[in-house]
DNA sequence: CTCCATGTTTAGAA
DNA sequence: CTTCTAAACATGGA
């Protein structure tokens, strides 16, 4: 699930329990997830040290080490983050644990091993290097439009390019455009002002929607796609059968009579 | 067995 | 150089 609302989500989890604790001990079950570091070294980055904040950058989450560096999490297509006491059980495709001293775990999960886990000397720092754009919830309407009236080609193609806005990914972009009536395969050159003011305020309420939603497609306004994508198949706005189209190389869901 | 999957990177084509 | 597609990554589920 990981796309914006997902990472939030984990950093919000992590941020509220896993903050301020001793570090004991580390294990790294899955060392494919590693990139850059050994599991000897990330060991020595962390043991017997604490984190000390989060800061989220599109579908990036960083975790910082105090008087150290900071740990990058990205998700893949699955991954999870869940914290468990002593009583709890570790949980399937626990590919790095992390033991603290009060007895709690943080288990990074992902069973398709297509995250990644690294230490960075700063968020800043990484962003730069992996070319990401800016925050889509950080962003202003200004510097959207302003970015948008340079990209080209298909909209949701535009909108799902990490270098272009970080953050949001295949489900979202399908809700995002969805709500702002918008086709997937509209030429972005074609878009007026209207047109984009309209999918900023969209990209910002989907985003900021889900996140109240815990990222729970179950919990979001029966007035979104997602529940009705969930459901299996009627526009929420007019009933039609939604339809599908590859976009971005990847399966795409839309109302052909609500979206131009 | 086949096909598909919420992400990213890379090779190759146009 | 830009843009797009397919494949690859690893694995589970329908």
């Amino acid at each position: 699930m990981p796309e914006l609302p997902d990472v939030e989500i984990y950093r919000r989890r992590l941020d509220s329990k896993a903050l301020n604790q001793a570090i004991e001990r580390v294990q790294v079950a899955a060392p494919a997830l590693l990139e850059g570091i050994s599991p000897r070294g990330l060991a020595r980055a962390l043991v017997r040290h604490r984190f000390a904040l989060t800061q989220r950058h599109g579908k990036h989450l960083f975790v910082r080490i105090d008087r150290g560096d900071w740990l990058a999490l990205h998700f893949g297509m699955d991954g999870d983050l869940a914290y468990y006491g002593p009583a709890g059980e570790r949980p399937s495709y626990a590919g790095v644990v992390i033991d603290f001293g009060n007895g709690f775990h943080l288990a990074y999960v992902s069973s398709r091993k297509l995250g990644r886990i690294t230490l960075a000397r700063d968020p800043h720092d990484y962003v730069a290097k992996k070319h990401l754009g800016p925050d889509a919830l950080a962003l202003d309407r200004k510097t959207f439009v302003a970015l948008a009236r340079r990209g080209r080609g298909a909209v949701k193609t535009w909108l799902t390019n990490q270098r272009v806005i970080a953050g949001v990914g295949n489900i979202y972009s399908d809700e995002i455009l969805f709500q702002a009536r918008l086709h997937p395969k509209r030429e972005l050159g074609t878009c007026n002002d209207a047109d984009l003011g309209h999918l900023f305020d969209s990209m910002r309420k989907v985003l900021r929607s889900a996140i109240a939603a815990r990222a729970d497609a179950r919990r979001m306004p029966h007035r979104f796609l997602l529940p009705a994508r969930l459901a299996g198949g009627y526009c929420p706005n007019c009933g039609a059968r939604l339809r599908t189209l590859r976009a971005a190389g990847r399966t795409t869901y839309f109302c052909a009579h609500c979206q131009h």
